[in-house]
DNA sequence: GCTTGACCTAAAGCAGCTTCAGGTCGGTAT
DNA sequence: ATACCGACCTGAAGCTGCTTTAGGTCAAGC
């Protein structure tokens, strides 16, 4: 499989899965002899979860923590449990920040409302 | 009035403060004899308002073009009022971002029971 | 034979800060 | 008096998670 089509089934953007590789994010790529990556089906499974778990909001280090643990095979899943369990926390976060600001918003655009109302 | 005054009132860290006048989304503050930051409460208010901008997720280009229009007085409210409109808009996309991850998160985890549930 | 397109690499750029290294004060404890 | 502390200053580097750029190789199509 050539890395467009990994891109393309992944979503990731081909620059962005170069930079997995070269960040340990998935194991080192077997090369064809014209120097091309060259995705085995396996590989491009574990870029599917890369992909997922960015989709979740991972950080990148969490993510080579949490690949690896996928390496090593069922018997970490209590640990990978417990790691997205802490990302859904931090996730939790996230929105609850992103509802404040909303509010912070909402305030705002009602008091240029009222001002401008006042204006005319 | 200090830098770590405002820094308290405003919720934003020292460093930040520095790189907001730095960068050129603030006014330039006085400095006193010593070299040192004295902030009227006109910087203050600024700054109040850059920390509450920087709330609602707004970028730092946003927020000096907004700045820029408040400095221009009451005739820019409704240039204003529409980047804000913007602003608010793009808050809500990252709220639907947010909220499909929480989804692919919270099925992720649910599988993750089954399988443990499976094995116990 | 010449262009086009997909691939490759290393390196720089981006936002929005934070952190670091190194220096200047004034106040206080010994 | 002197040694130290904490708050301030500066410029520059570091951070995350990519994207973009510059420069190069190769096969296929016109």
């Amino acid at each position: 499989m050539k890395i467009s089509e990994v891109a393309h089934r992944t979503g990731l953007s081909v620059p962005t899965i170069r930079f997995y590789e070269k960040s340990g994010l998935c194991p080192p790529i077997a090369r064809g002899a014209d120097g091309k990556r060259v995705f085995s089906k396996t590989d491009a499974d574990w870029l599917d979860l890369l992909a997922s778990l960015r989709a979740t909001g991972m950080t990148t280090g969490n993510m080579r923590a949490f690949a690896q643990l996928y390496a090593l095979g069922d018997d970490t899943l209590p640990e990978r449990k417990a790691a997205l369990l802490k990302d859904q926390q931090s996730l939790q976060h996230r929105q609850a920040d992103l509802d404040r600001c909303r509010k912070i918003l909402d305030r705002k655009l009602r008091l240029y409302d009222e001002t401008m109302k006042d204006q005319i």
